[in-house]
RNA sequence: GGGCGCAUAGCUCAGCGGUAGAGCACUACCUUGACAUGGUAGGGGUCACAGGUUCAAUCCCUGUUGCGCCCA
């Protein structure tokens, strides 16, 4: 015995040596020499020549600074998966890779380089600096692009394209000079948001409020000609009233409407002021006279400009005094203004002025009070500076007309969002769409492909010649020219991508072939940078869509639904998991929980758990591989005659239908679950169990029939799941030898073009599958060790069932540890457990071994169970209502389900009589 | 203040006008020749609350509460 156990082994153990897979699937070392075997055979590559329809998705390009965190490891499992399918399918796909050169970020980390060797980008000089920055481009940049390999992302590396590439600086200097041309494209004098550290400005949606502990200051202002009137103005900025140029009090403010056309002398610098009548001031917020700085503040920008008020800056780019525009009218006032003071002010920053502002005021006696106040300070999203309000020339594009169109293509259907209900998000940002500043005040960037004459005459054009000539026109003779210093929003350049990656201007077969693309991946926090920018820009100059549909996905959370941050450090990198778990069991994890419109919450266990799934399949597999299945090539499935190869081939078939449909609808999590199920608790658990006895038995046209079966459907499997687990999947495929190495990327999508008709099989196997769960149910019940195999006898059994059981006697005893199946003749023996299944009632016959209190009251609880549901029934049915009413099949479905309920009464009341 | 979303088992989430589901966790039993990263079985939910529509509501409508996000 000891012996045959050992040569049992050993048997093993040698047949390992030759072939074997091994216990477990090792990620580590298949992944990357699968990754580099398809990069190498151009296995992701688009082909523009072919005659298939194109399938397109535009990556949404990284940072070039960045590395690979949770979100991207969502967005681009779910964009791998989709392309990964459609290429199964036969699309010629096109997944276009890329990085953006990011202005600020990377501007920022070479800056920080450059000052940590003690020198800076002003000692540089703007040439040697962003060679600089081109340089660091290349030895450390795009790191990105080799972690999105390890998560096996298969796009087309050969097109790989950088925003700073000369063919898309090209898109980028021909859009701007086709939008100024058309006027899309201006300067303007207006407030800005300034970015004081960086000193540019900023785009608005790069602007975050934060609430912050502040005060309001209430500082009194005398009226002049009135002796000892004051108004009192409340502020959350008391150094800007160097800037004031008015008070604004509601018009209906009795308090004040006495005051309105009068002036205040502005305490420290001694200016005349008006108060004027403004519906911008609430009467209920401070005092309800507010001091206007149309310089400094949005609101008091606006109030500007309808009272035809002065713009006067008095803080610089780095939001430090300047007296430039206030110095020539400072004035001396006894007790009120000091020119001197004022001037000391000079170069200090803003919250020191403040300090000396706010004491001189106090010690003046012009401060009334201090009240502490909560209010929201805009900073920057990057950086986290104060954000300066700041009057500055800059280059604007006029999005309000561009919008027009980009709306019109979401009303109209040609672009759906996905889910729906983005739209309105999409809709209400446009509606009320902001010009866009565009200029930036940065060196690395696409410099602004404008020109300046010795007058400021502005030209815009492609290159320096061309502007030369236009000036040349313009002045009649050549004369020096300046170009803009400024570079461009990085976005700006995001927003060509889907067409500038593709060749344009110039009419590539790319372009025409892959635009528009077919649906964009992304987080909604971009829908405003991004997704409607490039359906502008789209819009405009391919007059088409960039893309049909938009699939909006949530934020990666952790496991308590916190957002991923450095700071609360609860953050998981993805190159972890994937080094602990495989890239498979992190990828199958993101789709598995990535439902509609909501949060992804991942955390380390759950990617543990779906490990499990990826060893269980390799186990089948492997179980599969020990019983001599192999693809059989010419098998027919609607040639197997097994009800067991019918009914798993049909199951089959389902699950494609569902993951296809899943796929879609872009349901990741159920595509996801669909292939689990299947595999786990249809293969695994039913399949290959019913298909032991067949192994073995001396059946031998069976078992090869159910060995190329079970070929056949693991096939199938590996085929359906490749998408989201493309290395275990792979592995498997050539290591039956369903295909060579790294081929199971390109096989085709099964699709059950003739659905096999099943219905005998399905019929016979699930009533199968109810008597064997039933045994065990009682047996597990009634505490029956697996070690004890008992007889069961059938009572009542129709012939049909009784032929199945026969059958099916095999895997009957195997899985329900059965001895023998027999009917019942004559008396129910003594101590028996009963249960009911359909119209048979099994029996088995333990005297001894069960408490007989136990089963009866089993029984009982059963039959309760059943009664309850009989009277739910019968009382919907005895409802004159519900019959006229209801729809007639439903009411035919219910006079159905109470026979059936009524039966398993009477059978339970009958086995409880038995016991007695 | 305006808008959007969410609320279902201990946890994470599906679902749906007609008998409430999965995974994990939990409990019991089992190392049986694919797999203990496993197997078998089980317990567990007035589907947030209050109204309404309907023969029938967890699902549709209205309101309330709580939570989250976006915009001002």
């Amino acid at each position: 015995m000891a012996g045959a156990v050992h040569a049992c082994r050993l048997f093993y153990v040698a047949y390992g040596w030759m072939k074997m897979l091994n216990k477990t699937f090792e990620p580590a070392q298949t992944e990357k020499r699968l990754y580099d075997l398809w990069e190498s055979r151009k296995a992701f590559s688009a082909q523009p020549g072919s005659d298939r329809q194109p399938f397109t998705i535009m990556i949404p390009p990284p940072n070039v600074t960045g590395t690979l965190h949770m979100g991207h490891a969502l967005t681009m499992t779910l964009q791998d998966t989709l392309i990964r399918w459609k290429r199964m399918q036969g699309f010629d796909t096109l997944w276009q890779p890329g990085t953006d050169h990011a202005g600020i970020a990377t501007q920022m980390v070479v800056e920080r380089a450059v000052g940590a060797e003690g020198s800076s980008r002003q000692a540089m000089g703007r040439e040697a600096f962003v060679e600089r920055v081109w340089k660091w481009k290349e030895e450390s940049g795009g790191g990105i692009t080799r972690q999105l390999r390890r998560l096996g992302a298969s796009l087309d590396w050969p097109r790989e394209r950088f925003t700073m590439d000369e063919g898309l600086s090209r898109s980028v200097r021909e859009v701007f000079v086709s939008l100024f041309r058309d006027g899309l494209i201006y300067r303007d004098r207006r407030l800005v948001n300034w970015d004081p550290v960086f000193r540019s400005a900023i785009s608005d949606l790069e602007v975050e409020s934060k609430d912050v502990a502040g005060n309001l200051w209430y500082i009194r202002y005398p009226v002049d000609g009135l002796d000892d009137v004051t108004i009192t103005v409340a502020t959350t900025r008391p150094e800007t009233m160097l800037g004031d140029t008015a008070v604004a009090v509601h018009p209906e403010d009795e308090r004040y409407t006495a005051l309105i056309g009068r002036f205040v002398r502005l305490p420290l610098t001694g200016r005349l002021i008006p108060i004027v009548a403004d519906e911008h001031s609430d009467p209920e917020k401070g005092s309800g006279a507010v001091k206007i700085t149309p310089a400094h503040d949005f609101n008091d920008f606006e109030v500007g400009r309808r009272h035809a008020l002065p713009m006067l800056s008095i803080l610089d780019d780095q939001a430090r005094v300047i007296l430039d525009e206030i110095d020539a009218e400072l004035t001396a006032q006894d007790g009120l203004a000091d020119p001197a003071f004022v001037r000391s002010l000079s170069g200090l920053p803003r919250e020191e002025a403040r300090k000396a502002i706010v004491a001189k005021l106090e010690e003046t006696g012009w401060l009334e009070k201090i009240e502490p106040h909560r209010h929201q300070v805009p900073h920057a999203e990057r950086g986290g500076a104060v954000i300066e309000p700041r009057l500055t020339t800059q280059w604007y594009c006029d999005a309000g007309k561009l919008a027009g169109p980009a709306m019109e293509a979401v009303t109209s259907g040609k672009t759906e969002f996905v889910p729906k209900q983005w739209e309105n998000t999409f809709f209400a940002w446009m509606r009320d769409i902001q010009p866009w500043c565009i200029s930036r005040q940065l060196w690395w960037g696409h410099r602004i492909p404008a020109w300046y004459g010795p007058d400021e005459h502005v030209f815009v054009a492609h290159d320096e010649a061309e502007a030369q000539k236009l000036a040349t026109q313009h002045y009649g003779e050549a004369q020096p020219l300046r170009q803009d210093e400024d570079v461009l929003d990085t976005w700006f350049s995001s927003a060509l991508w889907p067409f500038s990656t593709l060749g344009w201007p110039e009419q590539t077969p790319e372009l025409n072939r892959y635009y528009p693309t077919d649906v964009l991946v992304t987080g909604f926090d971009i829908i405003f940078f991004w997704v409607a920018r490039m359906m502008m820009m789209g819009q405009h100059f391919m007059k088409d869509v960039p893309f049909r549909h938009v699939f909006i996905h949530g934020l990666v959370r952790d496991e308590h639904g916190q957002k991923m941050s450095k700071s609360k450090g609860n953050g998981i990198d993805p190159l972890e998991l994937i080094d602990d778990y495989g890239a498979d069991a992190m990828r199958f994890t993101i789709c598995a929980l990535t439902g509609i419109g909501r949060d992804v919450k991942l955390g380390r266990k759950r990617v543990e758990d779906y490990r499990a799934f990826m060893t269980k399949l390799w186990n089948a597999a492997r179980f599969c591989e020990m019983n001599g299945v192999a693809p059989q090539p010419g098998f027919d499935p609607h040639a197997v005659r097994s009800p067991l190869g019918r009914w798993i081939i049909a199951e089959a078939e389902t699950a494609v239908i569902e993951a296809t449909n899943a796929l879609q609808a872009y349901r990741f999590d159920e595509y996801a679950q669909s292939a689990y199920r299947f595999v786990w608790n249809r293969f695994c658990d039913w399949f290959l169990e019913f298909a032991k006895p067949v192994f073995t038995s001396d059946n031998a046209d069976e078992a090869a029939e159910i060995r190329a079966v079970a070929a056949h459907v693991l096939g199938m499997i590996l085929r359906l799941l490749q998408p989201v687990v493309p290395f275990i999947t792979d592995t498997l495929w050539h290591e039956f030898g369903f295909g060579e190495e790294g081929s199971l990327i390109n096989a085709p999508w099964p699709l059950p073009a003739q659905p096999l008709e099943a219905q005998d099989a399905q019929r016979e196997c699930d009533h199968i599958i109810r008597l064997i769960t039933e045994i065990r149910t009682v047996r597990s019940e009634m505490n029956i060790p697996p070690s004890l195999l008992a007889p069961v006898l059938f009572k009542d059994a129709s012939a049909e069932t009784m032929d199945r059981v026969n059958r099916w006697a095999d895997s009957v005893r195997r899985m329900a540890r059965i001895s023998e199946i027999t009917t019942l003749e004559g008396e129910i023996p003594k101590g028996a457990a009963q249960m009911i299944v359909d119209e048979a009632t099994l029996i088995l016959p333990l005297e001894g071994l069960i408490d007989l209190s136990v089963e009866k009251a089993r029984l009982t609880k059963d039959l309760a169970k059943a009664e309850d549901e009989v009277s739910k029934t019968d009382k919907k049915l005895g409802n004159e209502n519900f019959v006229s009413r209801a729809k007639p099949e439903i009411v035919q479905e219910m006079r159905e389900r109470l026979e059936v309920q009524q039966g398993e009464c009477t059978r339970l009341r009958a086995a409880l009589a038995r016991i007695g």
